[in-house]
DNA sequence: TTTATATTTAGCAAAATTGCTAAATAAATC
DNA sequence: GATTTATTTAGCAATTTTGCTAAATATAAA
């Protein structure tokens, strides 16, 4: 609102930028429904169910996280992913009223 | 079903990539709203509306048709491009239920 | 049948994405 | 404190995407 921040409109423009480039990798999307399904995952349980290397994995993480679909909290030297769902159910829902 | 098509596990999931893929870019979300909003769209239409150029517009609205999100139908030397609503409902929608 | 109009296709350069290995970080264990 | 374990960051090559201009195609108009 103030002059220095991002108007809403710009920040929701923004906002679905992110969400629907990061969706747009299917590994990225393996890994939303691999965190769903079981509530919650530490990146080594990722890194070892998908056929690419841990650092590419990390990064995947690391975009969804930025996108806000992803929240994650270190445990130790552990680092557990858990969905965001509302973010996502948000975008993909104004997206469908669009279309209404 | 049969030995040789594709299965249907298999095709959902090459129609949630080429989906997912078209959505990502945002001249191409631009342009689904613009079709949509307008009921359809002459080509030439879109390419003055976006600050691309037109060949490159029309790449986006192939782009677009090949993901099952526009259809065309050529009205002599013009193509009107609407909206495929169904196909992005359906992904999208899906994708929502799997979060439920 | 020549010319103008609407649009796509070809071909290329620039930019972004992906994926890898190696190195770094940071917490846990010995 | 040294070492192992969990994970990310750095840096680079391969691929894909994007965007451009120029050329091609195809229909309409003159």
């Amino acid at each position: 609102m103030s002059a220095s921040s991002t108007p809403k409109g710009i920040a929701d423009l923004e906002q679905a930028d992110a969400v629907f480039g990061a969706l747009a990798h299917p590994t990225r999307r393996q890994i939303l429904l691999s965190v769903h399904y079981r509530g919650s995952c530490k990146a080594g349980e990722l890194a070892q169910r998908f056929d690419c290397s841990w650092p590419t994995t990390s990064r995947h993480l690391a975009t969804l996280v930025s996108a806000g679909l992803l929240k994650v909290n270190r445990s130790g030297r552990e680092r557990v992913y858990s969905l965001e769902a509302d973010v996502m159910r948000d975008v993909l829902k104004q997206w469908l009223d669009y279309l209404e």
